[in-house]
DNA sequence: GTAACTTCTTGATCTGGATCAATGTTTTGC
DNA sequence: GCAAAACATTGATCCAGATCAAGAAGTTAC
């Protein structure tokens, strides 16, 4: 299909995630394209395992990817999902050296660029508006697990589903049901009689 | 009881803290001190309250502060707890100037210093090692608030509570069961069985 | 093109934790 | 030191969402 992407092409589609948060000569951002590594990954490829250290932070370039956890039971609960222009990793496993709880796996044929821990830290010393870049990214993150944890404290399931939809449109035609139940932390049969009764209620 | 404290020596109580994320000279340390006010709040006052924007950073010196919102039937949901060493706020008011959605109150008389958002971004142009200093803080927040989305779809609330229990000691004498029951998604009463429960067991 | 898998729906039943209500216990304020 | 609040427990009942089961679509792989 397309023709595989050079480096350099890969990371200008950073180019608005990154201006968005720090002011960077043209220079500078050529020389951070050198720190990022373009990776492809077939659908149902893992990225990372249970008990493997998380070695990159992956930025989506293109496609989707999920963080879950598998619980005693065997069950898998979805904790994140990742497209275009967001980013994924085990941030805990990445930084302490220490082996995932978790695995994240593509749910598309994804391309990725993909920062190690190495790399960031000397991209950071190099072009010191980057540490400035990942203080901002990890806060943002932050504020939306922070209202993650609030929605779920507060809300039924039907309003969680709401605000899934009202807060990630595009994530809704692209998920299979089951996943985003699983996100939800309810069960695809309780997601599909939701979805029923909010039909029928229009 | 305790004399007050003079603001240099509050910062201190910060020090371990700071030094174990960042490498700063003993000048630059006292330079850092500049940029933080301190403050004293009495029990069941408020630092922040919903519709204001949050205007600080609070580090907690002594004493114990929550986060918490109030649902449209008027319940409580205690997002956050903090105590000595800890920090607390409304990141994304304080980074939007967006009003709140929540209050953060005192559970105990505290002493804080509070760091403004103009004084944070003055610290970071003037002692760059605090740009890292502040990315490192929230990325540990951040991977808290990830276990705890983990946590709650994975456990049932037993579960959830002996995991409390055993991840933060220091609180579970020090706050109201109702307080830690809120802020593990269920009421007081489900919290006394689970208690009674485990007790029956031992 | 069809077998095998994955996904979604619908129904019947069960259960963890909510809700409502009453009582006991501890803390706080003056 | 005592009244008023705040906090904790226990019981009875209820309900949102889980679990189990079966079938219907939709996809995927050769």
């Amino acid at each position: 299909m397309m023709p595989t992407d050079r480096p350099g092409d890969l990371f200008d589609r950073l180019r608005e995630n990154i201006l968005a948060k720090i002011s960077l000569g043209e220079d500078e951002f050529r020389a951070g394209a050198a720190y990022f590594t373009p990776r492809n990954i077939a659908r149902r490829a893992f990225l990372l395992q249970a008990g493997e250290v998380c070695r990159d932070i992956a930025f989506v370039c293109q496609g989707c990817l999920r963080y879950y956890t598998i619980d005693e039971k065997g069950s898998e609960h979805v904790i994140q999902f990742a497209i275009e222009g967001w980013w994924i990793a085990d941030l805990y496993s990445y930084h302490a050296e220490a082996p995932s709880d978790g695995y994240i796996d593509a749910l598309e044929d994804s391309e990725l660029l993909l920062l190690s821990r190495e790399n960031l830290e000397n991209l950071c010393l190099s072009i010191p508006a980057f540490e400035r870049f990942f203080r901002l990214l990890i806060q943002n993150s932050f504020v939306a697990y922070r209202k993650r944890v609030a929605e779920s404290l507060s809300n039924s399931a039907e309003v969680r589903y709401l605000t899934f939809l009202e807060t990630y449109p595009e994530l809704v035609h692209r998920l299979p049901q089951h996943q985003i139940a699983s996100w939800l932390g309810i069960t695809p049969e309780a997601l599909s009689r939701i979805r029923n009764k909010i039909a029928r209620r229009k």
